[in-house]
DNA sequence: TTGTACGCGTTATCAG
DNA sequence: CTGATAACGCGTACAA
């Protein structure tokens, strides 16, 4: 029975609260939470006695207890399909760097492509009682039945990236439409003239709107869409390669360029033309969507569409502050920021006149 | 002075609480938080009714409410020097994945590597009462002086990768000196003998262990430690580029073999040596660190070691609710995961047998 | 098995 | 300018 030290070492001494500062100082606990918050009512000499003795006994405010008081938290749900890949890691990025410049925390949940588990997150955030909650949907969402507790309660929802468009919503999204456009426009311009694309799942808002851009610039150079020359798959690499090798295949000779709307299924088409020994992009021009980082280190380097991945996440906390802003008067107010993507082009699509110094400019341009 | 229409059609209605829910059912609110914690005292009927009417009525439990009453909230706080690329955005998957499947929700923080910012960061967290605080520290952290009032709480604390071993600390992180040994070992079986080394700032304890195991693995060979042969940089793509020109600089012939503690560097190494026509591997063969997405793209691809990211994430949760479990009594009790790397052989450090097909095996690894 | 009453730490309202 | 008091929503000794 060897006698146990009462007057244990590890002793977690228990936060210090206002009312430890109150008894301290002889004063109310009003006095102290008003010095602490700033408060026009007080006196210039007791408040700084507060702020010495918070400092001294280094007081920590308990947010959970000033939360579940105004029925407002610092906190800002995030939901994602997923956050490994530079995307979405850089979404985050940009979101957690401006709510913290807002004074804001940052809870992260990932749905993984599952809606079921977006829903669960959703659950979760309200009970966790966020000020608010930014969203980019799992791949199989077709409905927005589980944000209604949302929106009856009021709190600001902001969509990013992934929206359904069928519904009024705040979003924050990439004009995928004009990236498609730009970069198959500049396809065109450099004498492609059978574009073949890789597109993605139609449901979704980002892969259709690249789509129609590529269809539109095609129109503008008064050329008729060929479905032939349209692959629709998942876009992973594999895809990427099978789609190369399906177009290659064509009975009227294939095609000399190929608009992919994303780069991982861009990179098995690069690579397939490789090992089939077809020159790119002197005989099959390539350009990809996303500005994946490694766009800049393939050989050739591969012209791809920029996302603007951390303005996004900027952006979508801005949108929510302002919606915090003016709470219930603009439950109504739609509001929309669409951003420009940006085109880098790189060897991959050059074909005539290579024009380098404006490829190196913006060769390693990976600014997302 | 138009008329406000009293009945406002977006009536953000209140959340429900227990206290309705009492009312509705004309019991008292000691049964209901019975019903729903599931209590052992209470009447499987009663409980029955209860559960159906808050699932009629949409009742969402207030988080805040119940952490503020226990003393203990649902959150974990993450700290890590930048969410985005490709380590620390897996890292934190591991996390969330594993947090989530335990109950758990986890708040993001970004100290941009600078220890000003992760002083802020420790603060807002214990602010918001998180359970437990899990980080990978900044680059110039040197004490811990600002982690002291976590310990002092007795809030459970894990490190992970970056840590300082100077303390005792509850830590996960990759056996770093054995990934650099193997790896290092592996170009020596290759039959390289001259052998140069890309390190890190030495104040880390990761990059000082890869160079330990690499001088090891050198001894293991009988072969000195030629400090010519090492160059200190801050393992950038540039930095690559410049040590490889430095290297191949040397009076008596440059090197046969480069071990970079970071695959950035030697991506910018390899860029090099392709510009001045030094076949890789034949002439200098290469191996990085971080299994980086991009070393299976490269041409030729790079051998690399894999630091199981994900894994991290994981043994970091599990210590922590290890540590949360056994309160109070494990303050002293320092727990430490060592997680083993894995090397990935690719084309660019094999000399003379190809072993093709082991290649082929572990080539896409990209597991982490 | 159920109900009563109090407290977690903070802020807002009302008197002085 | 300051103080007393009530509430926010929930959990839990204690009593019934």
């Amino acid at each position: 029975m060897a006698p146990r030290s009462k007057k244990t070492v590890d002793a977690t001494s228990s936060p210090i609260s206002m009312a430890d500062l109150a008894r301290e100082l002889g004063v109310s606990m009003t006095t102290i939470s008003r010095a602490l918050s700033d408060h026009h009512s007080i006196g210039p000499a007791t408040k700084q006695r507060v702020l010495k003795l918070a400092k001294k006994l280094n007081y920590q405010p308990n947010h959970l207890a000033a939360a579940l008081r105004k029925g407002q938290s610092k906190l800002i749900g995030v939901i994602v399909p997923y956050i490994e890949g530079r995307f979405f890691a850089t979404v985050v990025h940009g979101i957690e760097t401006a709510a913290s410049k807002a004074g804001f925390n940052v809870i992260i949940c990932q749905s993984s492509e599952d809606v079921a588990q977006e829903r669960k997150n959703v659950e979760t955030l309200l009970s966790a009682q966020v000020a608010g909650i930014l969203v980019s949907l799992s791949r199989d969402t077709n409905d927005f039945r589980h944000f209604e507790k949302v929106r009856k309660r009021g709190i600001p929802l902001v969509f990013f990236d992934r929206v359904l468009e069928s519904d009024t919503v705040n979003a924050v999204v990439l004009n995928d439409y004009d990236g498609g456009y730009q970069v198959t426009r500049h396809l065109l311009e450099q004498g492609c003239r059978r574009i073949g694309h890789f597109a993605g799942p139609q449901h979704l808002n980002i892969y259709r709107n690249r789509r129609q851009g590529y269809l539109d610039a095609l129109e503008s150079y008064q050329l008729p869409p060929d479905e032939q020359l349209i692959i629709y798959s998942d876009m992973t690499l594999e895809d990427g390669t099978e789609s190369m090798r399906q177009l290659l295949a064509l009975p009227d000779g294939g095609v000399d360029a190929v608009f992919s709307a994303g780069d991982t299924a861009v990179l098995g088409a690069l690579q397939h033309l490789k090992s089939k020994r077809v020159a790119v992009p002197q005989q099959v021009a390539l350009a990809g969507f996303s500005n994946e980082a490694f766009t800049a280190i393939t050989e050739p380097m591969l012209t791809s569409v920029d996302q603007r991945c951390e303005e996004m996440g900027q952006a979508a906390v801005r949108l929510f502050l302002e919606l915090a802003e003016s709470r219930g008067d603009s439950a109504f107010l739609q509001r929309q920021v669409i951003l420009q993507p940006r085109l880098f082009i790189r060897e991959s699509s050059l074909q005539g006149t290579p024009s380098l110094d404006t490829v190196a400019k913006q060769a390693n341009g990976i600014s997302c």
